[in-house]
DNA sequence: TACAAAGTTGATTAGATTAGTCAACAATAT
DNA sequence: ATATTGTTGACTAATCTAATCAACTTTGTA
């Protein structure tokens, strides 16, 4: 019951990605040296972001990767959902077809509750909300070499 | 980022030892076969639920499990922790030592959020709402029949 | 007491998944 | 032209999962 580093590395990568919005064309060696992740793997992690739409590349020299979308507007369900699938903990709770018990079954109640549970949290955090915390984040710590 | 059979066919193990308390030490043969799965696997599944003091068993002819508590005073956290380890879905979450990066990472918050929310979920429920839940749906399903 | 029924434990295994690396290629700015 | 950057697919090592099997221990009962 993990989220892979596909799930992990990706969201800091697009995190990573509109913390620095401003700057255009951020290419993809950059966010790997912050992040402190390899640049071939990084280069996976991208490639499902980009065929969902959510982020456009360009190649070539001063090349680099986008947000299409403004961070206000990215919410974290979809970016999870793309990263990792769906976020339920139980395949059956997509898809009861595949247990003959699931009609019946009432622990499977319990894996939808949780993955409702999962979802309000998802579903009502956006990139934006991540990149605010972390600028907050970043000033209170500077802040605190001052004490 | 799902649980594991150990987790799921382990609740429904307990669950059915559950719905059959009256009836005194259940052996593992009859939970395997109402539940369908091998009793080899059964017995791994079962182990640690002994270890951990939520199953009693007894051995020889006539043996079997019972629970040591009334359903009522078994929450579904007791039983997921056991069974998965943490419900955690990224390590840091219980243990920021592990990433330098910690302290500051704002998607860890996302990580902890999660983790509170499906606690209120397991934290709030017990194995005797699961009772009541299936043989309400029991009684329905029955009903049914003569419509 | 002997035997059968039941749980306990540890070794082993096949398969799937994860977390990458590497190399060949395509596109673009200078 | 050439260097830079992203794209894609093949490949691999390591780990985890989901079991199975066998040897053993304990206990009830004939």
């Amino acid at each position: 019951m993990k989220v892979s580093t596909k799930g992990r590395y990706g969201l800091r990568a697009l995190l990573d990605l509109a913390l620095h919005q401003d700057e255009g064309l951020v290419p993809l060696k950059d966010i790997a040296r912050r992040q402190e992740f390899s640049l071939p793997y990084l280069e996976h992690l991208v490639a499902p972001l980009i065929a969902a739409g959510l982020v456009k590349s360009t190649r070539g020299a001063r090349g680099g990767v986008l947000l299409l979308k403004p961070p206000s507007e990215v919410k974290l369900s979809e970016v999870v959902e793309i990263l990792e699938g769906s976020i339920a903990l139980v395949d059956c709770v997509n898809n009861p077809a595949l247990c003959h018990r699931a009609g019946s079954c009432v622990t499977r109640d319990i894996w939808i509750e949780m993955k409702r549970a999962m979802s309000r949290v998802l579903d009502s955090t956006t990139l934006q909300d991540l990149v605010e915390r972390q600028e907050k984040r970043r000033q209170t710590e500077t802040g605190m070499y001052y004490i």
